[in-house]
Order: structure tokens, then sequence, then C-alpha cells
DNA sequence: CGCCCACGGGTTGTATACAAGTGCACAACG
DNA sequence: CGTTGTGCACTTGTATACAACCCGTGGGCG
């Protein structure tokens, strides 16, 4: 995320600005499923359903654009974007790359404590194996850990991108086979590479975590997707 | 009209938006220079100066607050970003994993033709070795063509942003000491990689020619600050 | 003399009005 | 019955009007 010090000293709690939520809400739906891919978006119908006049609106979709979740018809509307395997394996490359980046960043500026940090966080995901819930809210936090260690704001607005379009496939995974494995011994080993100071073999490991998570989804995807055109 | 049975695959009539315009102008000139780093921006001044309304401009100012070519100021305004040299680094380390995860995918789908092309290109890189306004046209040819033959949307789009930035870093260096050294034989590297089919190696290749392209523009821009007027 | 408050200029965010272009349906005609 | 022409409803893109908010300034007051 971008620096958010949630609690600013100075006088600026500028109202927050509608067409943001706007953003927030329709980028969480996409993702959610709850907007299916392919289905077209008229600006006139979502201002109403959501309360808000057109010129908000817009600004959310021209930003859900630039992010890839939305496509532009050639007629000129904008459809929530389509989803196939192909771009699921090429979406899961990037964030392996990027994600492999802050972990070896990461562990270039590592302080003990951070070190130790991770690995606590590890051995709860161990002593909950098997809670999916859990299992992955600590991976999520794993991760969120690693790129606070690493302080690349530009990598990490790229890979929040990136991680909405995983996040697509990964749920839509999840909806037809609820199948985490345990992904314990992996951020193990990104903890341990950063723990003995090797940034290549940290941003190795964690590449190869992200690269077997995605094999996993894709595979999902595949023993039920029927027909693919 | 004519008989038009259903949309045409051909060209589509779609009109080009002024914001787009506006947008592709004003990052023009955030990479250029033309807009100075910290620079504010207001809506009415640049909207009467490029002769749009505010509502496009915004458009565009939303799409490049998106891309991180404008902060947005806490009192609710947008400035030109700053540079230093820390982001520098960053955004250089970003781009080599991403332009070396094109080189890999286009490493797996290339043809012998595409390979072929490569080496041309480096050859005329070769020929043409010191003219360095013909080397640079023909680097961004090569990138180019790894980019389309990698076939990552996906990618390259975030490659497109972060190319924004490391091109005001770029120029900022050029302007003040143009100091190209020939990247042939790196080149070379890639496009001998790719046509032995190694894509890690391909990869590796790019990445460390990014990080040398890096290196020789951080220095350009250390040099510059401690011999500042 | 210093502090506080009110006010005005200016800026952003939002809503609405208007113009232009496109696809679709329906009806007329060969 | 198939084809074609026209009108309409709908959509997007842009411009403008209005409200909320912030900072700076100047006068009034302690």
């Amino acid at each position: 995320m971008t620096t958010q010090p949630q609690v600013r000293p100075g006088p600026a709690p500028r109202r927050q600005s509608g067409a943001r939520a706007v953003y927030e809400l329709l980028r969480e739906r996409i993702i959610a499923g709850t907007l299916a891919p392919g289905e077209r978006l008229t600006e006139p119908l979502l201002s109403g359903s959501l309360g808000v006049s057109r010129t908000p609106l817009r600004e959310a979709l021209r930003l859900l654009q630039a992010e890839g979740l939305v496509d532009e018809l050639p007629t000129g509307g904008v459809r929530v974007a389509p989803l196939n395997l192909a771009d699921a394996r090429r979406v899961s490359a990037v964030r392996a790359r990027l994600e492999g980046l802050l972990t070896a960043e990461a562990c270039e500026r590592a302080t003990p404590e951070d070190v130790a940090r991770l690995h606590r966080l590890v051995d709860l995901m161990a002593a909950v194996r098997g809670h999916e819930e859990e299992v992955l809210r600590l991976g999520a936090q794993f991760h969120g850990e690693i790129e606070r260690m690493a302080d690349n704001a530009w990598c990490s607005a790229l890979l929040r991108q990136i991680r909405g379009h995983v996040d697509r496939y990964r749920l839509l995974a999840a909806r037809r086979r609820a199948g985490t494995t345990d992904h314990v011994d992996e951020h193990r080993a990104v903890a341990g590479a950063i723990g003995r100071g090797d940034p290549a073999a940290a941003e190795a490991a964690m590449r190869a975590h992200i690269e077997r998570s995605a094999e996993m989804t894709e595979q999902a995807l595949t023993d039920q997707t029927s027909t693919t055109p």
C-alpha cells in the first residue's frame, strides 16, 4: 500500500472523495466476482445504483480501465474484463517477479527484529495449519511485512494492480474448489534466506513460492473449466 | 447507411477523446522535464492553457496520479512528482525484473525469424556504434521486439508505467552529461540466449543489461548533483 | 503589541445540461 | 418475404454551474 500514516497530525482530513469510494467498491466487486466478467457497465445505470453522479463514476471507471479491470468496448462503453487461463499465467508470472524483487530488497534492509517477526509469522502459520482462513490471513500479513521492509513504493503500487488480477483468478478457483495446500515450508524458506542475508536466494524462494501458488490456482481452474473459447 | 450487418473486425471508429490527448501531452511534458519536478498543477490554469474544460483535464490528471507522475498534495492539489536518487534505483530495479520476465517469455515463444530479427538489430547497432541517436533508436526497437514476442499485455502495461519514470531520470541525466556507452554486447548476449532457447539465461542477461544501464544513469546523476552550480 | 476571528480569493469535488455519435427496431418497398 | 431506409432511444464526451473547503489577510480586541 501507499504510505498511509493513518493518524495524520496535519490539519488535512481531506474529505474522502466519493470517486475513490466508488473506485474501491467497484474494484472489490470485480475482484470478488459480484460483477461478472464480460458484463457491460453503463454509466447512467451505475451512477444511479450507487447514488452518485456520472462525474465521480467516470473517474472510477477510468482508473479501473487503467488498471485493466475493465475493458474498453469497441463501441465506446466498458465491460468487466473477461478471464482466461492464459492471462492467469501471465499475471502470476508478473507477480512472481515483483514479489521476488520486494523480497530481495527486504532482505537487504532487514533488521534482526524484522527477521524475528517473519519467523514468528511462519510459526503461527504452522500452528494453525489446516485452518485456511487463518493461514491465508497470516500469509497476507507475511507478504505485507516484506512489502513494508522493502520500502519500494513503485514496486508496491504495481504489485497492488497485479494482485487484483491474481485475486480474481484465485477467488474464482477457490469458488470451484477450495484447496489451498499449506505453503508454510515455502514461507519458511523465504524467511530463512532473509535471515541468512542472501537476497538472491530470498528472491528465488519467493518467486518459486508464487509460481507454485499460481500453478495450484491454474490447476483448480483447468479441472472444472469445461469449455474455454 | 450502407449494409453493416455486424461490427467489422477492422478499424474501430473510436473517436479520439480529448482527455487522452491531454493525458499524453502532460505525460510527455513531465517525462521530458518541460513541467519541472515539484511544480504545482492547478486545474483552472492547465485547462485554460490547453484549451479544454476541467472535466477532461481532471481525467488526465487522475491517470497521471495513478501512474505516479503527479503527487497529491496534502492540501488537495497535485504537483509534478519530484525526483530523487533513491527512487531512480527503485524504478530501475522494477524495470529490470519486468524486462527480464518479458525476455524469458519471448525466449519461450521465439521463432527462428524472431531470433534472426533480433540478431539483425544487434548487428545494426554494432554498425552505427557511436551514433547515440541511432543506437538508442535501435535499442528501443530491440526492446519493443522482445515485448511483442513475449505477448504479455499485463507486463507490458506495467512496464510502460515504469519506463515513464525511468525515462524521467534518464533524460535528466542525459541533459547533464550525454554518456551512453554502447550496450551492443549486452544486447547480443540477450539475443544469443534467446537463440539458444535458454529463458533463464535470457532473463538474467536482460536484467543485467538494465541494471548496468541504471547504474550509468545513476552515476551521471550523482556527478551532476556534486557539480551543481 | 500580540492574538483571534471573520472574510475573501481561489481551488477542488460534484452535479447537471448539452452536443455528437451509434446501434436497433420498425416500417415501407421491391 | 427479404432488404433497405429512417427515426429513436441510448450512450459517451464535454462544458458549465454550484457547493464545500482551505489558506492568507486584515481588522478588531484583549
